[in-house]
DNA sequence: CCTTTCATAGTCGCTTTGACCATAATTAAT
DNA sequence: ATTAATTATGGTCAAAGCGACTATGAAAGG
């Protein structure tokens, strides 16, 4: 991991802000760091770019790792450069947004096949606020270095795309059947506020369904509490 | 500038896509390169990130370098990360776009404050185009390094973002006195599109002399060929 | 059987926006 | 001086988008 820093040269790492909806609420994944500085303090995952590989593939590479999920959808964030924000010397940070289900995300952590933990997280006026599912409670300060921020700009990102892109679609468990109740619970998740469902109907019909990007199919939502609801299929990233 | 690269540690410059409007077209500035690679090819002014200072105080301090102006508008861009992006070996490039007003600018470039060359740029379909005064033109793969790529990720971000945020103000050579006429030619020359004049004043008029951001002066303008424009001034960014 | 829960359809009014048309106030040309 | 060209400004009209709200349909659970 990160070791033997000298002063000589700025290094660069990438971190992943791992994001995903799951029961109603947005989550990201942490680590906990065993090496100093910040032992014990939740992290994003994260690690060095290697001499011959783009931060891209950096970031591939410690999916791989952490996380072995494919087809995820990954963005890059932002460029985290403060000169103090590693007190183990210069340490600049190249941050990646990423996507996965839900329910791959959940076959992964019960199988544990990765060392993260998934913590809720909410973004109001009162700043950020973490929660994993032990009642452990965390605010964006308690993260280790300034990945407070890096978490914070990630679900602005998440909040200014998601109604002018498609990147809803990506929290979706499968994108060739669900429902749009599912989908607006991502939207509200994302948002972190409740939408009228009909309006939110109109809003993706009108803007996806029109252009074949979203068509639905002739299957029904079987168990499901209310009345079943339609199937639908997104195809617009296939291209 | 960019000398003796070791293979060791990846270097970490910042290179600045300075934009401007002038003449009705969107422009920017380029340096031609005196050292290898790239040797006369022209390339986004760029320096190494030094081992104290953030990127934006870099790119500040590359400013003052090559374009004293004063309280530019300057945001960071993308990061570029491709292994072979630089022959000399691992180089990642913070990009920063930068915007100036025309005035200044021109002020500058007359009085050889700066080794920098002002090119009109266009972006459409068929791809990146630039031109200077003396006929010389280019396409983006004549720029030095990934330039043209980083080039064509400005002014699509600028295209994103000037009709839902304030940024085309930016270009204004005197925020505090200006027609609607002149911002129309801004938004015409950022999004390489012609608007009809009354709604685009509409549209300025309604959303930003509503909240107190936009307000009419009691100025006119004085020579112009047409019938005289009212004067506005912009007072969102003093907050 | 009734209540709850969720899905779906539709209405109403307000705002936004694109495509126009019309007019006002200047300069440039004849 | 008149006319034409040019730019600014003020409107209209219809289509589209959107928030609030009402209503109905179809399932599960007591």
């Amino acid at each position: 991991m990160r070791t033997g820093l000298t002063n000589d040269q700025p290094q660069v790492t990438v971190d992943l802000l791992i994001m995903t909806v799951s029961g109603e609420r947005l989550r990201l994944l942490l680590s906990q760091r065993v090496n100093p500085p910040f032992t014990g303090q939740w992290a994003l995952p994260g690690r060095f770019i290697g001499l011959n590989e783009s931060a891209e593939e950096a970031a591939g590479r410690l999916l791989e790792e952490m996380l072995p999920v494919r087809n995820a959808f990954l963005e890059q964030l932002y460029t985290f450069t403060r000169a103090d924000r590693d007190p183990r010397g210069r340490v600049i940070s190249v941050a990646y947004l990423l996507i996965v289900s839900g329910r791959k995300l959940r076959t992964l952590l019960a199988e544990g096949k990765t060392p993260l933990r998934c913590f809720e997280v909410a973004l109001d006026e009162e700043g950020l606020r973490l929660a994993d599912e032990t009642g452990l409670a965390l605010s964006g300060e308690d993260l280790a270095f300034d990945h407070g921020r890096i978490v914070e700009t990630g679900i602005r990102r998440l909040r200014g795309k998601i109604d002018y892109t498609d990147i809803g679609f990506r929290f979706l468990e499968n994108p060739d059947e669900f429902s749009l109740g599912e989908l607006q619970i991502i939207y509200e998740a994302v948002q972190g506020t409740m939408l009228d469902s009909s309006n939110f109907r109109r809003f993706i019909l009108n803007r996806y369904e029109k252009d074949g990007r979203l068509s639905q199919t002739d299957q029904m939502e079987k168990r499901g509490r209310g009345r079943p609801a339609a199937l639908y299929r997104f195809n617009g990233w296939r291209s």
